[in-house]
DNA sequence: GCTTTCAATCAATTTAATCTATTAAGTTTT
DNA sequence: AAAACTTAATAGATTAAATTGATTGAAAGC
């Protein structure tokens, strides 16, 4: 059984002729013929009356059966249609994931720009630690997430979004709010504050300045399962110092007249921020849209990648 | 798009792997990566992520699909449903036509074989003029019909089932009581009555006796829109006499001491009923099924035709 | 008896489906 | 790093099917 003859006898139902049915089924009537005796020997049934000169005339089972037929066909239309909808890679939901340490910051400017580029597409937002997200990503779970670098996981790629350097926070009377600019191994044995384990800025942080492991107080390895927003908070009440991610602090939504921003001196520790997806992934446009809206998102202080 | 593709894909979501699908299939693994590109070229939709070793996985788009293909492929299972219950020509329903003059006499006999003998078919009976049964049979309202020669239609087979003598009904003391046998032109001039015209079997009494017309009494003409059962009681309450097929008055449930029968002496005038079907009705087993049936109801006097 | 109509059949061709073998790409193991 | 392994895609050849124009056969009308 074929669709091909589902739709040819549909269509002699229809016609109650067969070469006239041949004809807007754009074949020849001979194909459409034994198109039919293939079907009815197939189903061991008799679907038409033929008669010569007169109306062919359909049995009752045949009856049921082009009935039937009608129904698979418009089915297989259904499929049509489905694809028709979802072949715009721009439309359907696309599940994004974000670190902890960037969602608050970009979201709130990619999602609007994403909105109005791509309006079909309906978001699904995930924060969490990146090992969380790189394991939805790989099952499937998640189509895309932004993380930092570095991330080199197998059949996953990633694209580099933006630079974005770190500073540092103060409490607007910290005896550092005349500086200029931070040494990096200026932090060494200060409160510095920063993110628990699993948080990935936490060890980028870290790794621009290895003696605060050794050397800092407790803070430095203490805050497990908090956020930067609480850390910022506490900066403002005075309890220390810390790195953030400049996105993280320079957006006027975040300002305090209780915080200070200081800048590194060169060479400014940064991450590198990057949108990954699965290799095999197929809406590909889907990736270029959030790209390229990410980067056209203006976030302060960030450096741009070609 | 193809049934084949439609279950290629659906073997594949649910495999989750190329070659194991293909063996579920029964084809070879090229045969199916090459049906899955060529159904997703047709869609221009991607249903499938592939990446070697891992896990086939289906995307958004493809999930709907292959769920819409897969009602596609129940809803043809349907087709071989319908057409297996339905291949058996001695079930579903038949649709017989008699007319008034042999529906009677005929059908309480042959119902019950017919129930014994194919109980899964389901027989609707329709009683009417010849010429109306002609033109349902023709128009497939009908799938046979019970008539009698002469009948010659085109596009219609009919088979010779029995023949049946023509009797003389006469009311118990009718001068005719002592009489053996009746010559036919014995009925001129006699209170002859007949069913109205429509009614075949006016015509075939009439045609073996042609002086009848010209000189017999109104009665002859009248009785419009009666039946041979009324005309059977006039007969038993003396109105006059009349000519039955001897099927309505041999069969001893139809019997009444009031009224006699007499035989016409040879050659004796007679109808040959027979069943009449398109030619191309398809259930010619069911067909047979009627004329076998009806020549093992044992009617009583009629000649059985070789 | 001739013509017309219409579906079935025929013979030839084109098209599509399928296969085996191989390649390419990615993963895992050594 | 290199080799071994998996898995899907590709290539080339073969087989099966679908399709066509021409013809035939059956039935009906003139």
């Amino acid at each position: 059984m074929t669709l091909t003859e589902l739709r040819y006898i549909v269509a002699v139902a229809q016609k109650k002729h067969f070469g006239h049915a041949a004809q807007a089924c754009f074949v020849s009537q001979p194909t459409l013929s034994i198109a039919i005796k293939k079907l009815e020997e197939e189903l061991n049934v008799k679907l038409f009356e033929r008669s010569s000169k007169n109306e062919i005339r359909i049995t009752d089972i045949g009856q049921k059966i082009v009935q039937q037929a009608q129904k698979v066909l418009q089915e297989t239309h259904v499929i049509n249609e489905i694809s028709q909808q979802g072949k715009d890679p721009l439309s359907g939901t696309f599940k994004l994931g974000a670190i902890y340490t960037i969602g608050p910051y970009l979201l709130p400017d990619l999602i609007p720009g994403l909105r109005k580029n791509a309006p079909k597409m309906t978001l699904i937002i995930e924060e969490n630690f990146t090992a969380n997200l790189s394991q939805s990503l790989k099952q499937g779970e998640l189509d895309a997430i932004i993380i930092s670098y570095p991330f080199d996981e197998p059949g996953i790629e990633t694209f580099p979004l933006y630079k974005e350097p770190f500073v540092v926070a103060i409490y607007s009377h910290h005896k550092w709010v005349e500086k200029k600019q931070i040494k990096v191994n200026e932090l060494v044995g200060q409160d510095l504050m920063l993110l628990g384990a699993g948080h990935c800025f936490r060890d980028q942080v870290l790794l621009a300045c290895p003696k605060c492991i050794t050397e800092n107080n407790e803070l430095t390895r203490t805050l497990e399962g908090s956020s930067l927003e609480t850390i910022r908070h506490m900066v403002a009440a005075g309890t220390g110092i810390t790195v953030l991610p400049c996105t993280s602090m320079l957006n006027s939504q975040h300002n305090s007249d209780l915080i200070k921003i200081k800048y590194f001196s060169p060479p400014q520790p940064s991450r590198t921020v990057a949108l990954a997806w699965r290799k095999h992934y197929p809406r590909k446009e889907a990736i270029q849209l959030i790209i390229d809206n990410i980067q056209q998102c203006g976030l302060p202080g960030i450096e741009t990648i070609d």
